[in-house]
DNA sequence: CAGCGGATATGAGGCAAATTCATAACGCTC
DNA sequence: GAGCGTTATGAATTTGCCTCATATCCGCTG
């Protein structure tokens, strides 16, 4: 059954017997039979070896690609929104893929990646990294939103200067990581009245509504909104700016199977993000 | 830190993922990362060598002598009532002693702790057996219950012959092995009317104070109702029959501290039980 | 960006540990 | 108590692990 000669096996509980200081079989009977250490031994064994086996059998399905890590790293503070019911979607699909989003990592995320800390970073910055892919998901348009009450409603388009009087209500991030700042006001250089930072896109409108300052936000955050008569949205600069979202992957993963049919399942996401709600 | 040199460290991580078919650590980065695969294994591993230490700790306390097994076997079907509390009192000096009573080995218990099945067995049948040691824990008398209604009640003791119209109300083991039995209706060639069989003390006493039957049990048993007018207690024969109770012990084991510290509890109980309850 | 230095990997050789083969000892059963 | 199946032991052999020596890799500094 072991594959092993009878002596060998000899020797071996021998060893084990000795190294434990235990007798683990009863000799004074024929046939041998497992001693109380024995028995406790053989308990240990049966709740350890499913354990191990169970590991061999995780990484035999990692080496199928059957199973894996995701981790995901989000820099745009939005995309919460939309991963969420993408992710709610894999899983299903990929139930031995540890899943999972790393806050904390808004920034210094692409180094993460390198150092298999996380691996799938969203991000709005491709940079031309050594075996690191930038995959397009989709494209979105940073918005300005206000209420309705507020005097900028009146233009048809508000650009940087506009920003020089107001208050405006971000994520709580570095400003190179915000669009209107790295996009809008810091090559125009111009700095707002006052910045308010808000963790969540609901307490951002919620603030705007009241108009206690303005927001920028991503077209598709603010879909929701945009037929409700308390707010107005209106595009950045005369043509608007448009932004396009990337899933950096590692060079090596981009191909996975449970990877491909994720970016798969955010494009298809993405589509539905952009139908008008009716 | 290990006691091993850095190329053997490396050459066992090697040969590690090569049986797993995964790389546990990341060598893109300096220093060397724990991969996803590698902290799966780093989760099993916190999970199981404690487990393994436990074992360990737990076989060093055996060796010692601080810990153990103590499985007991009584033939004797009335013990289960003087031993639990024993055993109770016991469980206090010796925690780590793993402390059972192992039904359903009435019969045959004597080979079964040569088997190292079980470690004490309860007998009042001494056998010379090699490497077993019978030690006397109390004696006891069995003495004749009935009913004060019964026929029976009038004489000051009973013998066999007295039997032979009865309905004997006894514990659900073989004949030999009960005192009545053993000790009286067999060498005497006398058959009860009826033998019936009933697992519980109360249960027995039950059917004989409503006068269904009469039982014979060990006086310590009946100490409880020797006053209670409902029944009547007589000596078997005219001087009574005294038995004696043995703790079987495998010799090996006869001077393990707990074991000693058990026998000495027993007897101890057992001078309780010989006190009239007041 | 070259070069340095710490960290990790590789290869060959030696040695200890595990395996095997041969056989002895043991415990049952008849 | 002979015979058989089971378990243990000892010596020879093989396997595999460790060390030493050295190569390679990677990040850092100037």
């Amino acid at each position: 059954m072991l594959n092993i000669t009878q002596s060998a096996l000899s020797h071996q509980i021998k060893g084990i017997e000795d190294q434990a200081g235990v007798e683990l079989f009863v000799r004074r009977t024929k046939p041998l039979r497992l001693s109380a250490a024995g028995l406790k031994m053989l308990e240990a064994a049966e709740a350890i070896l499913p354990r191990v086996s169970a590991l061999e059998a995780e990484f035999e399905g990692l080496v199928a690609g059957s199973a894996g890590r995701l981790h995901i790293a989000i820099e745009c503070h939005a995309c919460f929104e939309w991963l969420f019911p993408v992710l709610e979607e894999f899983r299903k699909a990929w139930p031995e893929v540890d899943v999972d989003i790393r806050p904390g990592l808004a920034f210094d995320a692409l180094p993460a990646l390198k150092r298999e800390e996380v691996d799938l970073v969203v991000s709005s910055d491709p940079e031309d990294i050594a075996d690191t892919d930038f995959t397009p998901i989709f494209d979105y348009e940073p918005v300005f939103v206000a209420s309705s009450q507020h005097p900028l409603a009146e233009k048809s388009f508000v650009e940087a200067s506009d920003f020089a009087g107001e208050t405006l209500i971000t994520y709580p991030v570095d400003r190179p990581r915000l669009d209107v700042f790295s996009q809008l006001l810091i090559p125009a250089g111009v700095v707002p009245k006052e910045v308010r930072q808000v963790e969540l896109t609901a307490v951002i409108l919620l603030l705007v509504a009241s108009n206690r300052g303005v927001a920028v936000l991503p077209d598709w955050v603010v879909r929701e909104v945009r037929y409700n008569s308390d707010y107005v949205t209106r595009p950045l600069t005369k043509g608007g700016i448009t932004r396009r979202l990337y899933a950096a992957t590692r060079s090596e993963d981009t191909a996975l199977p449970f990877m491909a049919h994720l970016l798969r399942l955010a494009r298809q996401e993405a589509v539905k993000l952009q139908r008008p709600l009716k």
